[in-house]
RNA sequence: GGGCAUGUAGUUCAGUGGUAGAACGCUACGUUGACAUCGUAGAGGUCAUAAGUUCAAUUCUUAUCGUGCCCA
């Protein structure tokens, strides 16, 4: 009979088609009403699989198979956001190449057009999802834009406006000069560059006395409406309260004192540009100094500035000013610095402070009971550590700009009046009350805001409206509040501090109990994936390489809490061996027709080697079981690994053989069934780490038709009380022992591992011969054992060895060479001996008697003693060798 | 400048107040009836450095150095 490969292409491909047609992802009714959710952190619309995402959701998908089958009710709720200003951005471009302008399109056109392009690509990473193996409910697939999350946002705005946790206001925000948005500090990037650093004479007043200042951005001179010193600079004393001029624009300023100026930077005089620099603008207001702003939403100086330059760019306005500056004395010297800029995170062009009307959230007041909720450990951080990140950022949050000067997005349920009165309500039918009732029998028209709210802010909701909020749906009551929330750290500020402040406003509950933080997936070298690098390693070619299953296996097993994940192809390739190792050895039951017995009489289980492996399968189970519940993945697929390999594969298979050639037909039924009863508890541990192949598996032995179920729905195994397994613990490991000693013992004396020998005994009979007899069929196959010999030491061809403290003798039938194995032996003796007199040593520490345990100092007498014994033994041997 | 994390085998990482572990890699041998995407055996570590606490420190404390990230 001939086996195949595993084809995991294929495979793959059959299994995902099979789970999502027969709807095996979504919540089942369980009888214990216990209730497992995860809502998945949205992927952008615009979105492909990253590794970052492959990390991601494997873990999540580990945690949600795990508690299907451990009974829980579950739900992982899917779905993407809807990006945007880089969906906006995208079909901007796509429309340019076509030839079309976003603005002789209109607002409402151009909208299709996004909506077209949704469902054309709005699917790519969902459907890569699942090539991923993630087992959500796709049927719930939510979008942010969709309707009923639409409903909640409106909803959700005009409640917190009613509140007054939303307000509008005039404040300088960071402004995208290429996008012509506002966006919220956290889409501000503060980048290190080189910059040079002006110093430039202010002249004084009526005077010939000249004050230097020195700035990075000369071009804002034109905004300029004070200079500022420090109160204690002695240098400026005198200076403070006198006018000075700004050169080139001539208008006359004050000379302020105040704190803000930091003599030991630059000239220590500074020049304030309330209009365009957040620093400058709390000293314009400290201050009473007048606003000006300089520039066009786009960048260009604006009237307020110097005449010929109106409608130059800002850096074009920086390069002619300084010029001219130079040209007419005032530039004193240009300095290279080192200095921090703030970059767009979608754009990637210089942010520029802008003075503008936008909407606010009250962030502070929404932090209160999220940071209190983090602190009673309704919701927690692990690792523990992000506690205090978060706790840094929420203690110090500034007010939440949430409009966005874009088309594509939630549109601001506010309209205005011909007065500009606000009228902030669910529809226009009821701001259009509002607005009556204000304007009693006044005529007026009603006009929208047009600006549309960060993509965020309804990302901030998802915990609840793609349960169906606020109606109360029985998803609601039973999936709300979600299990877990499984995410990178960069976005806890973006997404977990807003999900938390928004959950716990609206709801009773905070939105999860828990937050497992996830580190960064670099490259072998520990090096950011970046595309200008082109270090990226792309995980559907890994996927398509090596199968879901392994590259799922390799991220998980590597994702130790608190450390980035180094991922390289090699390890990859090491966990898709391990797929194939188990793909043999189940090809291995197939050979010898184990079957399945749906009547596995586990008290009725005899062989020892039977009861050993399934004692050591009940540790390993619920050893994951604790990984997995205590979020340590890695952990837990290594003692998958572990188990699966080094006890099945490499033991216990290896057993089984002598017991298949056997004609003891009680014994063999016994291991042909004992084995396969092992291999569906094997493919259950395996299942949430790599479902595919298991499932893949289950289908191949057909399973299904004995345990009338498919694996993804069967329950994790629960034999944690089976106490008789361990009887033959003991006897199976020293066997292991025995046999791995002789095995090196050959490898030592350079004897070819196929070669049998005999076994003799110098010592009368004891524990270990006892156990050699009792199981010599199974000794004599795997340890290549002729049987046992009376009487065969002292020969010219045979070599003691030390097992269990015992002397065994192996007689071979070719010379062999001792002396190599004699070197080894006075090795080990100078090894114990090591041993021993540190033990005495330790031992002879009065202290040590008296203050450590009486277990530890037994113990260590024992050991001595044992090791003396060894010790002799040894030595006994070495001098029989001639 | 402030904060957080981290330093253990060639590499990636577990771990522990009482004899240092895994995977990958490496070396040698091997195709024995599941498996060469494999097997068997093996080499390889002053647990960053220094001081302290302790009978005992790789583990706890402090300092120093190195590395990474976040905030200003």
């Amino acid at each position: 009979m001939e086996f195949k490969k595993y084809n995991h292409l294929k495979e793959e491909k059959k299994i995902s088609d099979f789970w999502i047609k027969k709807g095996l992802f979504k919540p089942k009714k369980t009888k214990v009403k216990k209730y497992f959710s995860i809502v998945i952190p949205p992927p952008n619309v615009t979105g492909k699989l990253h590794m970052g995402h492959a990390l991601n959701n494997s873990l999540q998908d580990v945690l949600v198979r795990f508690y299907r089958m451990k009974g829980f009710e579950t739900l992982w709720q899917p779905g993407t956001d809807h990006a945007g200003i880089a969906t906006q951005a995208i079909v901007e471009k796509n429309l340019q190449k076509k030839g079309i302008k976003k603005n002789d399109l209109g607002r409402e056109k151009f909208i299709e057009e996004v909506w077209k392009w949704k469902d054309d690509s709005g699917q790519i990473i969902l459907d890569q999802l699942k090539k991923l193996g993630c087992s959500c409910d796709w049927s719930r697939t939510r979008f942010t834009m969709d309707k009923d999350l639409s409903k909640a946002v409106t909803k959700v705005f005009v409640d917190l406006y009613n509140h007054k946790l939303i307000y509008k206001d005039k404040k300088l925000v960071n402004w995208d000069t290429h996008l012509q948005t506002a966006i919220s500090d956290l889409e501000v990037i503060q980048k290190d560059v080189q910059s040079q650093l002006y110093y430039i004479d202010y002249q004084l007043e009526n005077s010939e006395t000249k004050i230097t200042i020195a700035t990075t951005r000369p071009e804002t001179m034109m905004g300029d409406t004070a200079v500022a010193v420090n109160p204690k600079d002695t240098r400026y004393l005198n200076l403070i309260g006198k006018n000075v001029k700004i050169p080139m624009v001539n208008r006359t300023v004050k000379i302020i004192a105040d704190h803000y100026a930091d003599p030991e930077q630059g000239s220590g005089a500074v020049k304030i540009t309330p209009a365009h620099d957040f620093n400058d603008y709390e000293v314009g207001k400290r201050n009473n100094l007048d606003i000006i702003n300089i520039f066009e939403k786009n960048g260009k100086i604006n009237k307020n500035g110097i005449k010929e330059f109106v409608g130059l760019d800002r850096f074009e306005a920086r390069k002619l000013l300084t010029k001219q500056l130079k040209e007419n004395g005032n530039l004193v010297k240009i300095e290279t610095i080192k200095n921090k800029v703030p970059y767009g995170d979608r754009s990637n062009s210089i942010i520029e402070p802008l003075l503008t009307e936008q909407w606010f959230v009250d962030a502070k007041k929404l932090s209160k009971k999220p940071i209190k909720i983090v602190n009673d450990n309704k919701t927690s951080f692990f690792p523990s550590s992000w506690t205090k990140t978060f706790f840094l950022w929420m203690k110090n949050i500034e007010p939440w700009c949430i409009s966005r000067q874009i088309w594509w997005g939630h549109r601001i349920p506010a309209w205005y009046d011909d007065n500009n009165n606000i009228f902030v309500a669910e529809n226009e039918k009821d701001a259009l009350n509002l607005a009556n009732k204000k304007n009693k029998h006044k005529k007026f028209k009603l006009k929208q805001e047009t600006d549309v709210l960060d993509t965020w802010f309804s990302s901030a909701l998802w915990p609840f409206a793609t349960l169906g909020w606020p109606i109360k749906t029985k998803e609601f009551l039973k999936f709300y509040p979600t299990s877990v929330l499984v995410t990178g750290f960069d976005i806890i500020f973006f997404w977990v501090a807003r999900m938390l402040m928004m959950g716990n406003y609206f709801n009773k509950q905070t939105p999860f109990y828990k937050v497992y933080v996830h580190a960064l997936v670099r490259d072998e070298k520990g090096q950011k994936m970046s595309k200008s690098k082109g270090n990226v390693i792309d995980p559907l070619e890994l996927i398509n390489e090596y199968g879901a299953d392994s590259l799922r296996f390799t991220l998980i097993s590597m994702a130790s809490p608190g450390r980035d994940v180094k991922l390289s192809r090699d390890r990859v390739k090491g966990n898709r061996n391990f797929i194939t190792k188990m793909w043999s050895a189940n090809n291995f039951l197939n050979l010898n027709n184990c079957k399945l017995d749906k009547k596995v009489n586990l008290q009725s289980i005899k062989l020892p080697i039977n009861q050993w492996i399934f004692n050591e399968f009940i540790k390993t189970q619920n050893i994951i079981s604790k990984n997995i519940q205590i979020f340590r993945f890695d952990e837990a697929a290594k003692n998958a690994y572990q188990f699966v390999w080094h006890s099945y594969c490499d033991w216990y298979l290896e057993f089984l053989k002598p017991v298949f050639n056997s004609k003891n037909k009680a014994q063999v039924n016994e291991a042909k069934v004992f084995s396969s009863f092992m291999m569906v508890n094997i493919l259950k541990i395996l299942h949430p780490f790599i479902p595919f192949f298991t499932e893949a598996v289950w289908s191949k032995n057909k399973y299904k038709a004995v345990l009338k179920q498919d694996l993804i729905s069967s329950s994790w195994p629960n034999y944690k009380n089976i106490k008789r397994f361990n009887k033959y613990q003991n006897d199976i490991n020293n066997i292991i022992e025995l046999i791995s000693n002789i095995r090196s013992t050959k490898a030592e004396l350079k004897i070819t591992p196929k070669l049998f020998c005999n076994l003799s005994f110098s010592e009368k009979p004891k524990k270990l011969r006892k156990l050699i007899n009792e199981n010599l069929s199974l000794i004599k196959q795997v340890g290549r054992i002729n049987g046992i010999v009376e009487n065969n030491t002292n020969d010219k061809n045979s070599i003691d060895i030390l097992v269990l403290k015992e002397k065994l003798s192996l007689g071979f039938t070719e010379d062999v060479d001792l002396v190599s194995q004699k070197e080894r032996i006075l090795h080990k003796i100078e090894s114990i001996n090591k041993q021993i007199n540190s033990l005495n040593n330790k031992l002879k520490n009065k202290a040590y008697i008296k203050n450590a345990p009486k277990e530890i100092v037994q113990n260590d007498k024992k050991l001595v003693k044992e090791l003396t014994v060894e010790d002799g033994k040894l030595r006994s041997i070495v001098s029989s060798i001639n």
